[in-house]
This record gives structure tokens, C-alpha cells and sequence, in this order.
DNA sequence: CTTGGCACTCGAACGGACAGAGTGCCAACG
DNA sequence: CGTTGGCACTCTGTCCGTTCGAGTGCCAAG
């Protein structure tokens, strides 16, 4: 166990370092910091921490650079959440009441985040897993050729064509659509298929291939959506991350791009509260120079989904923090209006 | 007017410059191209390429590179666009054939040329404008509330909620499903104002001001919404940019986030044919050391949206153009297609 | 007009010297 | 035993001078 001066100087040393982005000395820890020690006490100290592996040096006759091993005690317990100050929370209300849809509030969203950490933003569209059913509409474009729409509580749309085997007529299309929406509005997605798998046997022969299509269909986009979709923004942010550009910001490029790569970034957030993974935390390789703050949202104590930023492991843990758990709180009101 | 070799002397410039990205003298040149004359000769004409402004010294005594002149040039009367492969063209099509929805093309498209080019790809979804109207569904959420769904024939759905300034019953919303669907579906979007004018009148009272309201809302989504959407990739491409990085690809990648500078750039595709826009004749200051090749797509001749790419100046214009007015083709017959 | 020759220029690469920051260790001190 | 000042040592980054080579411009000859 590190005594608490110990502990002191790591807090100070990742302070400095994110502030500076250079290696820490012990002379400077002394004259920047009131730790009541002199630099050659400071000295012993980091000994230890670097034995310990909390620090490092990036070369012999150095400064001291924490690690990812450093951050990580850091984050978990030197280091609180920073509030945002009182005028960043009206601007953050303000910038999101502005929405008009689901897809604006997104975008709004991430910009938003993307400029309070100065990183790179990521915020995952309303789960369709947990949402409920709000509509199912049915179009017929042709004959044998349908639309289904579905709407749901967040306000998203998916809609689907459908082929039918047999022509359709506008009465069993009245029809089925009223019995499906009579089952399934109001209805959770994991809760839709049992009820709905008896509704081809109340139809005439001649339509129950359509039906047994079309409800394929839905459970079809009711599983395959609940794929989610992501926004990024912020990107400009990756030209503050260090001085070894190319190599460092080629692997997190190609890893933005990689929406599979985000979603289970995102989705390895804790269930309830916040995940910070830093750097070699992460699975995906290219981010092992990155950490990830991500938090869920949602409205009424439920997770809708997820949020968060990506950047250097050498970032101000607790105002990002702060930032992201204020946007999530705040979307999460948003979507609890509208 | 420039001899004929000297035109050539600029082709073999660019054509090594684009190579080597670096600048390339008068010995490389004669002994890499069949120019039959000496280095000497050479540097005459490179001589009067450069006080023509098609060329230019990074140093006194350095090899020459291309001006943005000079790249005008060589796009406009000695290069080609160099036709795809026909490998390339069977991946293409195998690539696009699998799309599953309108997003789906998008994407893979704009994956596809980010690929093809190893450039940033810019894909502007199907213009709402040109589109018609393929059905309007209006959906009852509660007495007061009704949500409009806009299908067009380019497979996009835009949904607006409307807030009735009185209740409204299941019969007129029916009988105005009926009467709007009848006169507007299969018409442009541009045609739409006039045919629904008239259409509150035939309402009783009661119910006007809803119908009313329910039109501005559908006016306002097709207008609103030719405001275009775009999708991005190969963002990781930004970092074979060049050696002078972080300067270099900022203003890129702020660019990028901008929607409305990206459209405005793909806007600036003349209406028939591909447009190339060199370094400086980007309107945009952020772009001034990249080029943007953009062409416009549809089907059976019509453009219905655009898409491009973005690199640096020194690109290989007939590969590039080449790549885009491919990728643009197949798009617009997977869009005729479905 | 083309060509070979030649002097010149300038940037990149190499290497040594130097300054500065930072360390580890040790002996002294409370 | 923890803390402190002192000191020698080790790096790195930088500056400067040299060298090397690619490339040029100019000129005189073909």
C-alpha cells in the first residue's frame, strides 16, 4: 500500500502531465504543487512509483510520465468527477432544447460533447431492444408488394419493403394492420414474437403466406436494427494528441469508421454508472493509446442506449467525466419530453 | 501557347510528382521518360514552364512541383479519366448489388470509394427535390397529435410529428389520408404546393385549422428537407496526406464536419459531367491544398444527388476520376434497380 | 534549337560540442 | 528511519560547421 504522500505525488504528476504533455520532474512537482517535501524526497517517491509501475520514464534522466496502471489509480481513487460550472449546464440545455427530431438531438448531441472535452464524441442512437412498439403501419405500393413501417417510442423509424407470395387485398391489409397494431403497440421488442405467432392461422389461405411474410419481416428489423447506429463528431480534435501524428491517429481513424468497433467500445460501458477504459483496457488494438469515457442514457432510470468520447490516454479525467455525464443526463431529459 | 514537348515535360512532372511526391528534376525526368532530348533541354522548357506559373521551386535549386496551374492543365487537356479495370468493375458490382436499403447503398458506396481512391469519400444521399412522393401515411398517436410519414420513391422516410390545434377524429384523418395520398402521389416534390392548396376548404370548420396545419408540415418537410444529408468515409486516408501534418489536415477534417461546406462543394459539380476543383479554386480556405473530384449520379439521366472524393493536390486525377464516374454509374443503376 | 560543360546554390545528413534537466546515490541531520 | 542537500552522471535536444549530392542557370559550341 502507497502512503498517502505517494499517492499525493502521483495525483500531482498526472495533473502536471496532462496539463504540460511533458515528462515531470521532481524539481518542478515541488515548485508547482505545495507537497512540503523536498524534490529529493519527491525523488524517493517516484522510485517507488515507477518500481510499483505507476509511472514511467521515456528515457533514462527523464521526467516521469504516468501509466496506464497510474492513470487507472487515478481515475479510481484520486480523482473525483468535475461539475460543470453553472453557465456550461444552461448552454448545454439550451444547445439541446433546440432539437426537432431524433436525428437533430443526436447531432446535436455529439457536437455538443465533441466541443465541451475537445475529443472526439461518439453517441449511439436509442436502442430498439428496449423500446416499445408505437406503430406498424402497412402500404401497398403494388399488388404483391408492401411497405411496412415501423415506428417506435424514440421516434425512429424503420421501414422495410416486403414481398408478397399472393396479391393482397386492401381489406385483409386494413385488416391485418389493425390486429397487429392492436397486439403489438406499447409492446417491447423482446416481447412482440410470442404474441404475434398465431395471427396467419386467423387469416384465409390464400393471405397467410403474406402474413407469415410480413411478420417475418418485422421480427426481422425488430432483431437485425437492434444493430445500432452511431454518430461521430469532433474528429478535428485528433490533431491535439500528440506529436507522433500518422502513426497515432491512423489506428483511431480506421477505428471510428469501424461502427462494430465503437459498438462494443460503447456497449462494454458498465450497466449503470460510467466506464473509463484506458488505453491497453481496450480490446481493439488501435485504441491502446486512447481511453474511452462512456456512460448509458436513457429516460426514467432506463439505458437507452450509449454515449461517450475517445481520446489520449493523457486527458482531464475528471472534467471529462463531468462532461459526459452531464450531456447523458441532459439528452436523457430531451428524450423523456419528447 | 506552349510546344508540344514542353506539354509533355509538364505531363512527366506530374505523373512523377504524383509518384514520388517529391520534386523531380531534370536528369530523373529524361531518364524515367522517353522525351528524346537531354536534361539540358529540359531545363530550358521547365525554365519557361515555371515562368508560365505551371510549376514552381520549393527551394532555389530543388526539383519542380506541380502549381495548381499546372494540375489545371494536366486535367484539362492531357490526361484522360482512366477507365476501371475490368476486375474492378466486377468487384463494384458485386459490392453495390448486395445493398439491402437505401442507407445501405449509401454506405457501402461511399466505402467503396474511399477504397477504390484511398481518398476521403463523400456520398450526398438522393436528393429529396427531384423525388416524388410515393405515399403519405398520417398516423394518429393521440387526439391531438398525429405524426406525418413521407415515403419517396428513392426509398427515404421522413417522419414529422404535427400538433393539432384541435382534436381530430379517425374519419377525417382517414379522409384525409385518402384525398392527400390521391393528390400527390407519383408527383415531384416541387408540384406538391399548388395541388394541395385548396384541400383545407373541402374540410368542415372544425377541422381545418388541423388540415391546415398538417399541410404547412408537409410543405415545410419536403422543402426543410432537400437540406441534403451526406455520409463520409476513409477518413484514415487523410494520413497519407503529406509530411506537414497537423497544419495540413486540421482544416480537413473541420471541413468534413461541416455539412454545408461539403455540399456546397459536391454542389459545385456542373449539372452534366464530373467537376475537378483544384487547391486554390476551393471556395472553402480549409480546402485550399486539397482537391475535390465530384460527379453527380441518378438514374436514366437524371441527377438526383452527388458524390465525390477529397485528397491532396497531388492525386492521380485520371485514377481518381476514373474511380468516381465508375462508382457513380453503378450507383445510379442499383437506384433505378430498386 | 539542342547539347555538354561548369560553377553555383541550397537542403539534407552527419557529427561533435554544449547546455540543461533530471536522476540515483550517499552522507548528514533531526 | 524518513528527510534533505550535495554531487556526479546520463541522457536529450540543440546549435553549428562540414560535407555531399541533386539540381539549377548560364554559356559556348555543335
Amino acid at each position: 500500500m502507497l502512503s498517502e504522500r505517494r499517492l499525493e505525488v502521483l495525483r500531482a504528476i498526472v495533473q502536471d502531465y496532462v496539463g504540460t504533455e511533458e515528462p515531470v520532474g521532481s524539481k518542478a512537482l515541488t515548485e508547482r504543487h505545495r507537497l512540503g517535501v523536498s524534490p529529493a524526497t519527491v525523488r524517493n517517491d517516484m522510485a517507488v512509483l515507477e518500481e510499483e509501475g505507476y509511472i514511467a520514464q521515456p528515457h533514462t534522466s527523464a521526467g516521469r510520465i504516468p501509466t496506464d496502471k497510474g492513470y487507472r489509480l487515478f481515475v479510481d481513487k484520486l480523482a473525483g468527477v468535475k461539475p460543470l460550472s453553472t453557465p456550461e449546464r444552461r448552454a448545454i440545455q439550451n444547445f439541446l432544447d433546440g432539437a426537432v427530431d431524433l436525428d437533430d438531438v443526436v447531432g446535436r448531441t455529439v457536437r455538443l460533447l465533441a466541443q465541451l472535452t475537445r475529443q472526439v464524441a461518439v453517441v449511439q442512437y436509442p436502442s430498439l431492444t428496449r423500446s416499445t412498439v408505437r406503430h406498424v403501419e402497412l402500404l401497398s405500393l403494388a399488388p404483391a408488394r408492401l411497405m411496412l413501417v415501423l415506428i417506435t417510442d424514440t421516434g425512429r423509424v424503420e421501414q422495410r419493403l416486403v414481398d408478397c407470395p399472393s396479391p393482397f387485398s386492401e381489406a385483409s391489409l386494413a385488416d391485418l394492420r389493425a390486429r397487429l397494431n392492436s397486439r403489438v403497440v406499447g409492446r417491447r421488442f423482446t416481447d412482440v414474437p410470442p404474441l404475434v405467432q398465431d395471427l396467419p392461422e386467423s387469416f384465409e389461405a390464400d393471405d397467410r403466406g403474406t402474413v407469415s411474410t410480413v411478420l417475418s419481416t418485422l421480427l426481422e428489423t425488430l432483431v437485425e436494427e437492434a444493430e445500432e447506429r452511431l454518430m461521430i463528431g469532433g474528429t478535428a480534435n485528433l490533431t491535439r494528441f500528440g506529436h507522433d501524428f500518422p502513426l497515432t491517429i491512423r489506428p483511431v481513424l480506421e477505428a471510428l469508421e469501424e461502427q462494430v468497433v465503437l459498438l462494443k467500445l460503447l456497449g462494454e460501458a458498465n450497466e449503470s454508472g460510467m466506464a473509463v477504459r484506458i488505453g491497453h483496457e481496450n480490446a481493439y488494438e488501435g485504441l491502446n493509446s486512447t481511453s474511452v469515457v462512456s456512460v448509458g442514457y436513457g429516460s426514467g432510470g432506463e439505458t437507452v442506449a450509449k454515449l461517450g468520447v475517445v481520446g489520449p490516454t493523457r486527458m482531464d479525467y475528471p472534467g471529462t467525466m463531468g462532461a459526459v455525464r452531464a450531456v447523458a443526463r441532459y439528452v436523457g431529459q430531451i428524450l423523456a419530453e419528447s
